[in-house]
DNA sequence: ATGAAAGCGCTAACAA
DNA sequence: TTGTTAGCGCTTTCAT
């Protein structure tokens, strides 16, 4: 009688009057089986729609062909990667397997750490892990991290050009004519909103526009926040108020948007926004956002590149730093001259 | 002195002076431990950083509270459903685990019954099916289905409205005056290429225009071969060539997009074209996209909600349908007046 | 060429 | 309360 579950390696032996040992051989191609065996054998597998069991061979091999891309949630910027990742890795002999272990509150931090360990070792023969929070202790599998939020860390890493691109996005506005130009701050804790921050001091220094404290709030890449901050910012008084806003993501530009048309300000005429990432509904906003792209599906095949290198045994680049550039869309355009 | 590679189960034991028993007890919260040891052993665990092998203990369990999802790569479409799934499965208690079995040609067909093979029964407690190609068999672990090729088959389904989506497109069309309305038709054995060209009939024949199989070409959902149906169209002389062109997805569309500025004709106004899908880069193209967007957030969200049910023993509804809704872009204006 | 047996890390009966 | 034992499905020596 057949099985009710699934098909396992026992069934099949059973079935084909050998010992698993056998099957194990055939299906693995192992040498040491004699060719009508073999051919019994894979008939039976054929049959019965046999496939091993990627758990159980997992916890005996010391490699699987998968690695592990290891995520916080399914979020346009991960998922951008995701393409770069899966189109490098296509016929590369690798399977893809992304895990999104941050599931509550209570690992939200650290989970980077806990899926690691959760699938390394024995599952996969790598990971590459997207925008980590922590620095990762050394670990049983090679590893490489894009977008790291505290720094390199001495690991393998690919990440933008973040500083560069806020100077552009700067640099931009100032160009266009803006002198009041604010900028609502990432997350300050993490490396990118640290560098975007300084690209934007950079680039009025180079222009000669003294830096307002006043015209820089925290938004923490947070919509809620920088809502706040951008209410802040644009119920000032017209001398005050800032004629151009550089967002430190496109999440915070979307909240500056929002907030704009609730106090009937016309984005560009009275205000101008820039964003940051270009996650692709910046494209679909009204009006469509001009914002800094970071290439993030060349930046996922790096990693995978770099990874591969490693679980060759090559030495690879321990940096890899990809050139971020602005994309101007219909969101600013020249002060209002009052 | 430390273990070298991953912590395991018996480190902790060896370290606590326990059995690994004990040990997995605390971590699991049951029962019949002492207080004092149950701290004891806490305390170790948090010392090492151990966390437990998902592999090794799913072989064992029961339930993992881990969902699959499986894909054939990480595309457009699958992504933007994942965003829906990951959005959805927040805080709800389950870990997502993606995996792209479909790594190679030789597996590209029937990659979706691999891998639930490979990871069903043990690794994960349901699955959600993105765009399977073939009808599934009775397996061992609930499934969602999204967007299925091939009918639902018995199975739990989630996609969208075709055929509407379709007629809509066409209506479109129709409504600013076209009457020579071509279609690149996508894969005949698919049902939602099925589903399109049947939507596209539906509209002519309502406004009276009789169906034309001149108009009608292959494209396969390829972009190599909607080139080839669009020059078809498109070199036509003046009387017979399509005024408007509605294709079976973006892929096509962005075919007809290229050949036309290849022969010089300029969208809308000698031609005007409509895709199906309304993947990001539609928003992207000159002149953007008019095309049909199908909620794929939404339709993740109700899959995993469907999922969610089954797992519960609820009984849930066998298949959801979500409207597609057409998206008015550049593409499309009234045709030409001679 | 084939199979018996050990063991990967873990959980779940059951015994002590 | 704790530990011993069996075994999940598979691969890998090592006998036969």
């Amino acid at each position: 009688m057949r099985p009710a579950g699934r098909v396992t390696i026992t069934d099949v032996a059973r079935a084909a009057g050998v010992s698993v040992a056998t099957v194990s051989k055939v299906v693995n191609g192992r040498y040491g089986v004699a060719a009508t065996t073999a051919e019994r054998v894979q008939q039976v597998v054929t049959e019965l729609g046999y496939e091993s069991s990627l758990i159980a061979s997992s916890l005996r091999r010391t490699h699987t062909n998968v690695i592990g891309i290891l995520v916080a949630g399914f979020d346009p910027f991960a998922t951008e990667l995701l393409k770069g990742i899966s189109a490098n890795a296509l016929g590369k002999g690798y399977e893809l397997l992304a895990y999104s272990g941050a599931i509550a509150d209570d690992n939200a931090v650290g989970w980077e750490q806990r899926s690691l360990s959760r699938l390394g070792g024995t599952l996969i023969d790598g990971a590459i892990i997207l925008t980590p929070t922590v620095v990762l202790p050394s670990t049983t599998v090679p590893v490489v991290a894009v977008d790291p939020h505290t720094g390199t860390g001495g690991a393998h890493v690919v990440d933008a050009d973040n500083a560069d691109g806020a100077r552009a996005a700067t640099r931009h506005l100032i160009d266009l004519g803006h002198r009041r130009i604010a900028h609502i701050r990432g997350r300050t804790d993490l490396m990118s909103a640290i560098l975007r921050e300084k690209g934007y001091r950079q680039s009025l220094e180079e222009a000669g526009i003294a830096y307002d404290p006043a015209l820089v709030l925290d938004g923490g890449y947070r919509a809620a926040w920088s809502v706040d901050a951008a209410r802040e910012l644009l119920t000032r008084p017209r001398p005050d108020r800032p004629t151009a806003i550089f967002a430190a993501n496109d999440l915070s530009a979307f909240a500056v948007l929002q907030v704009a048309e609730e106090l009937g300000l016309r984005v560009p005429q009275d205000v101008s926004v820039v964003g940051f990432d270009d996650i692709p509904e910046a494209a679909r906003t009204t009006p469509r956002l001009t914002t800094v792209a970071q290439p993030l599906q060349e930046m996922g095949a790096d990693a995978f590149t770099m990874l591969l290198a490693l679980l060759d045994g090559r030495t690879a680049q321990a940096h890899v730093r990809r050139p971020a550039s602005l994309v101007v869309r219909r969101s600013t355009a020249a002060p209002p001259t009052d």
